[in-house]
DNA sequence: AATGCGGGGCA
DNA sequence: TGCCCAGCATT
């Protein structure tokens, strides 16, 4: 019996749960063993912020690639960004390789298990320290990611915002009481899975819940509206034009973004910078007003020789929605291009962040060329 | 405490 | 189309 709290649910009914209904995923097979710390590491980076089902293929990739840390510190940063494209905050590929090879200059290769050590690796925060301490090593830790905060807001019967700093402060430390000093592993992952497959944050799935009995949420008939969230903000709307050109040889332009910022050394398409309608003039009324001149006046060839796709392409950031033009050269580039760039052969295309590949996608339907 | 940073799935 | 989601770093 795993030692519970006074207070709240036990755990003991939780790892029951979890030893029949969890998940069977990559990260997890170690024959029966608790898994590595590397292998905790790279899935709980790529995790961050992003889907189980989008994961999996990456990590994958990852572990044949570079199936430990020693040789993933070798890797070049173009390789890794290479194979993280299209998984979305970049930054995470830079640091999972600064954090490589951190671990193997400084820590000969073994990933620390004190949670301060963990906690001043390159792409590691108290969520992701916390994680690599229960799973790969087994120890006491407070795992609360997005899937804990739903459950313990319900379980507790929570009202405030939790995805505000000072509600996720106090869900730490309610998570914190109730857990467990031992099978701290299997109790983190318990607590995630429940969240992703029965305490979902629509249409809980309450009658099958190993905690349906201690659950305040349930007993109130509140678990359609705990957990309370802050309403976000609508997006704002930038938009640019985009141009997709081709030389005699059917190479394709494309110029690396700098490398700190938005899509962080990713390749692209040339496009007029993502301006906001009117704001160069100052002018909120003045809509297609200057804009029209000023995407004529990125384009690397004169606008009027370029056609312009019909539809636009829309593409939802984090903090803004951004709304594109394409333009493209059909059949033949008439001159040699000066424009800042790179030529690629269609089969030698660099790895492209998601937006640049839905670009891509929409000038091959017009210029039949079939990937 | 607030902001910047992707992408996919779902109703 | 809007809403939700397995966080961290920077300021």
């Amino acid at each position: 019996m795993a030692k519970t709290s006074k207070i709240g649910p036990g755990p003991d009914v939780l790892l029951d749960w979890y030893r029949q209904n969890g998940r069977a995923l990559p990260w997890r097979i170690n024959s029966g063993r608790a898994p590595s710390p590397y292998h905790t590491w790279l899935s709980e980076i790529m995790l961050q912020q992003t889907g189980v089902a989008t994961v999996i293929a990456y990590y994958q990739r990852f572990i044949t690639r570079w199936p430990n840390v020693e040789a993933l510190a070798q890797a070049s940063e173009d390789e890794v960004l290479g194979e993280w494209a299209g998984l979305g905050y970049y930054s995470r590929a830079r640091n999972l390789l600064k954090c490589a090879r951190r671990v193997a200059d400084d820590h000969k290769g073994i990933f620390p298990a004190d949670l301060a050590a963990l906690k001043a690796l390159p792409g590691i925060g108290e969520y992701t320290a916390n994680a690599i301490r229960a799973i790969a090593f087994d120890l006491p830790a407070n795992v609360v990611d997005g899937n804990v905060e739903r459950v313990m807001a319900r379980v507790f019967a929570y009202d405030q915002p939790v995805n505000l700093p000072a509600g996720k402060k106090e869900i730490q430390a309610i998570a914190g009481r109730i857990a467990p000093d031992e099978y701290s592993g299997d109790y983190a992952q318990a607590l995630m899975d429940l969240g992703a497959t029965i305490c979902t944050p629509r249409k809980p799935q309450c009658p099958l819940c190993p905690w349906r009995d201690a659950c305040r949420a349930y007993a109130l008939s509140l678990t359609e509206t705990i957990p309370v969230m802050r309403k976000r903000p609508k997006l704002p709307l930038r938009h640019a034009a985009v141009f997709v050109l081709r030389d005699e040889a059917g190479r394709y332009l494309l110029r690396q973004r700098p490398a700190s910022g938005l899509l962080g050394g990713m390749w692209e398409f040339p496009s007029s910078p993502w301006d906001k309608k009117g704001d160069k003039k100052g002018d909120k009324n003045n809509l297609a007003g200057g804009f029209a001149e000023d995407q004529a006046a990125y384009a690397p060839v004169p606008i009027s020789s370029l056609y312009k796709l019909p539809r636009k392409l829309v593409h939802v950031f984090t903090h803004f929605r951004l709304d594109l033009d394409i333009y493209v050269n059909l059949p033949s580039l008439p001159t040699e291009i000066s424009a800042k760039g790179s030529w690629f052969y269609p089969a030698a295309l660099p790895a492209l962040p998601t937006l640049s590949k839905k670009v891509l996608n929409e000038a091959r339907k017009i210029l039949g060329d079939t990937p």
